[in-house]
Order: C-alpha cells, then sequence, then structure tokens
DNA sequence: CAGTATCCCAGGAGATACTG
DNA sequence: CAGTATCTCCTGGGATACTG
C-alpha cells in the first residue's frame, strides 16, 4: 500500500486518508442528518447541542470544499440556507451506517460487560 | 439516540463511540494485519515504520483490554510473543474493509481531481 | 438567521532513552 | 526480542465575543 498526497498531506494507508475526509467529531453525524432532506444552519445546530458555532461551521465548510454536501443560500429576510449531500455525500452513507450499526453492537456488548453479574 | 456512558467516559453516537475502540493512527492497521494469522511484535514494528514502539505498545495494550486481540508469550530465549484476533476482534474486520475500500475510491477521486486537466 | 474571529486547553502522537 | 518511561509538540476541539 504506497502513502499518497493530499492537499500537501501524507496519509499512509486509505483508512485513514478516509478518516480525514469524514471523520472528527461532527462530520459523520451531519452526513447521516443530511441523509434524507434538506438541513437549515439552526436545525443542525439545535439537533447537535454539543457542537459549538465555530465547529459546526468548520465542518460544514470542509465537507463543502471537499464536495461532501452542498449549500443553498436564499435572499431572504431574515436569511435562510440549506445543506444537502451531493453524490459524493449520498456515497459516504453506507459507511457511516455500516461504522453506526458496529457502533450500536459494540455499545451493547461493552455495557454489558460493565453490567456483568457481581458473581 | 441516548448518550452512553462508558469506561468514564461519555459518547454521543455510535460512530463515536466505534472510533473511540478502533480509530486512532494504528488500530485498524494492526487489526487489518492480523486478520489472516498471528503476528510478532517486531513483525508488526517493521510493518508499521511510522509507528514508535511507544504507540504500538500503547495501541497493543488497549485492543487487548478491550478484547480484540489476544496475545501469547512464550518462554523461549529470545522471548516470542504472537498476537491474534480474538471473536470481536473478527468481526471488527467487515467494518475495516468498508472503511478501506471508501479510502481508496476517495483517494482515487481525489487523485483524478487534483491531476485535472489544466482547462 | 447564519455565521466568523480569538484565545485557550487536553490529549493523541512523536522522539529518545532505557530494561527484563 | 519485546516492550516501558519521559518529555515534548501539535492540532482538534471548547468557550466566548462579535457581525452581515
Amino acid at each position: 500500500m504506497p502513502d499518497f498526497i493530499n492537499d500537501n498531506h501524507l496519509f499512509h494507508n486509505p483508512v485513514e486518508f478516509a478518516l480525514s475526509k469524514i471523520g472528527g467529531t461532527y462530520k459523520m453525524p451531519i452526513l447521516w442528518r443530511l441523509k434524507e432532506r434538506t438541513w437549515r444552519y439552526n436545525e443542525l445546530r439545535k439537533s447537535l447541542p454539543h457542537a459549538s458555532d465555530r465547529m459546526l461551521s468548520k465542518s460544514l465548510n470542509e465537507l463543502l470544499t471537499d464536495g461532501f454536501i452542498s449549500k443553498a443560500v436564499f435572499a431572504e429576510v431574515p436569511p435562510r440556507t440549506e445543506y444537502r449531500l451531493t453524490i459524493r455525500g449520498r456515497e459516504s452513507i453506507i459507511v457511516i451506517d455500516t461504522l453506526r450499526s458496529y457502533g450500536l453492537k459494540l455499545m451493547s456488548e461493552f455495557d454489558s460487560e460493565s453490567n456483568a453479574p457481581l458473581r
């Protein structure tokens, strides 16, 4: 597996590259929410209460730059912005779904381990 | 999706939990290598030249603690240690494979984008 | 409403040295 | 051979304030 350079950064395997694009705390949660319909900025913010404006904005901008989502700005008062998945974003959903299901399985496993009978 | 507490740490979604267990720079590369057979410590080290002893050892210990791999120590001279996947580790391979294939796809996409014709 | 700008901190990861 | 112990560094992310 040869190394890979993108955007001036060096990656040693495909997983590392994939997670550089859709990893981090908020990108998959955002993509996952956009699965079915467009979302407005404040909707995302309310749905992701742990994300500060800074992190939400940063994550959205990177997903935009990398072509996973697109954004439509409507010149209304008050302003309205809608985010939606691009084709590339839609292609990421199956991967997120796999990780999500696996996470749920691990959660139930680790849950029963920690709740194991005391003897 | 309710929050989840494990090992005194708070997680907000299943993906976050899954990546807390098999994420980071070296865990998936290690699990992936153990897919077919047992590996010795120095084999892993040579195969992962970017991982320092500290990081390799730390990653292996966490994977051991979390039940993804097991270790057999042979009382020989020189000492021999063999790491192998547990059932839980084997179950992670399909997820890693998904992420890996997706990473390869993204790599080829971003590669052709950066090599796009100049007009 | 939909963001950006600053400042700050913790922890993941690197480098190096040492050991049963 | 198979690790652990220290020390340091960097960057992902948090908190807060401000704006078209």
